[in-house]
DNA sequence: CCTGAACCTTTCTAGCTTGAACGTTTCGAG
DNA sequence: CTCGAAACGTTCAAGCTAGAAAGGTTCAGG
C-alpha cells in the first residue's frame, strides 16, 4: 500500500534460485575435495565442523540439517573410526563426539583442500564481508 | 598472488555455512508451501520453474541438479497429471515438457502461496537488489 | 556416405534427507 | 516427591540426489 506496489514476487524467485545455485555450488567444491580422501560431502561437512567436542543436536544444527540425519552421518565416521560417541559429561541424554587422532589427522588435510580453489573466488575480500553480513541479517534466529 | 594473505579462512568457512543455511531455510519455506497442495519441495519447485515449454536438461539446469534428477521428479509430475513429455519440435532427442491444464491452474496456486511470508523478508528491497548483484558474481557461469 | 564425438534422456545403484514414532533422561510445577 | 512436558538421540519408511552406464540422435569431417 504505501509503496512498490508489483515487482517484489519476481526478482525474488530469481533470488531464491541464485542461493540455491550457490549452495550447490559450494557443495559440489565440497565433493571433489572429499572424494579425495574418500568421504562424501555430507561426512566432510561434518568432519569440519568438528572444531571440537559437540553433541548430535548441535552438529546437526551446525550441518542446518535434522537430527535423525545426522545420526546417519556420524554412524559413517564412526565405522570409519574419525569419531566417538562418548557419554556427556553433565548429560546423560546427550552424546560427546570427539574426534579420534585419525579424525583430527584428516581434517586437517581436509581443511587444506578446502581452502583451495575457493567457490566465492569471484567476489573479492570486501564483498564477501558484504555478503557476510546481509546472510546473517536474512537468516532467522532464534 | 590469487588472494589477499590474511584472514580468508576463516569467514570464508561460516560464509559457507550462511549459503547452505539460507539455503535451507528456503527450501524449508517451499516444502511447507507445496505440502498444502500435495506436493514435495522438490516437485513444486519444478513447477515453479515451468514458465514454458523446456526440456529435461533446461528444468534440471533452471533446478541447479542434474537430468537424471529430473527424470525422476518429471516421473512423479507426469503420474500427477501435471505435465506431459511431448515430442520435441525441432530435436528428436530431447522431450518437450508443457503444463496441462491442471498443471497450470496447481502453478497459479503455488506461486500465489509462495508469494506469501517470503524467506527474504528480514531484507528490505534494496538489501535484496545488493545480495542479488553478489550472487551473480559468485556464481559461476558457463 | 560414414564415422566418431558430443548431446539428450533414461535406468540403475548407492547414498543422503526428512518426518514421525519411540525410549530415555531432564526439569519445573504442584 | 511425583507427574507431565520437553529435550536428546535413534529407528524406520518414503522420498530425493548424484554419478556411471547405455540407447538413441545430431553434427562436423573426411
Amino acid at each position: 500500500m504505501t509503496n512498490s506496489p508489483q515487482q517484489p514476487t519476481v526478482a525474488e524467485r530469481e533470488l531464491c534460485g541464485l542461493v540455491n545455485g550457490l549452495a550447490q555450488q559450494i557443495a559440489d567444491h565440497v565433493r571433489v575435495r572429499a572424494a579425495a580422501l574418500g568421504l562424501t560431502a555430507p561426512q566432510a561437512t561434518a568432519l569440519r565442523e568438528m572444531t571440537g567436542p559437540l553433541t548430535m543436536r548441535e552438529l546437526a544444527d551446525r550441518m542446518s540439517c535434522e537430527p535423525s540425519n545426522a545420526t546417519f552421518v556420524v554412524d559413517r565416521l564412526e565405522k570409519q573410526g574419525l569419531v566417538e560417541r562418548r557419554a556427556h559429561p553433565t548429560d546423560r541424554r546427550a552424546r560427546h563426539l570427539v574426534l579420534t587422532a585419525e579424525g583430527t589427522a584428516l581434517r586437517a588435510r581436509l581443511l587444506e583442500l578446502l581452502a583451495q580453489d575457493s567457490p566465492l573466488a569471484g567476489l573479492t575480500g570486501e564483498q564477501q564481508t558484504q555478503l557476510q553480513q546481509l546472510l546473517q541479517q536474512a537468516v532467522v534466529r532464534r
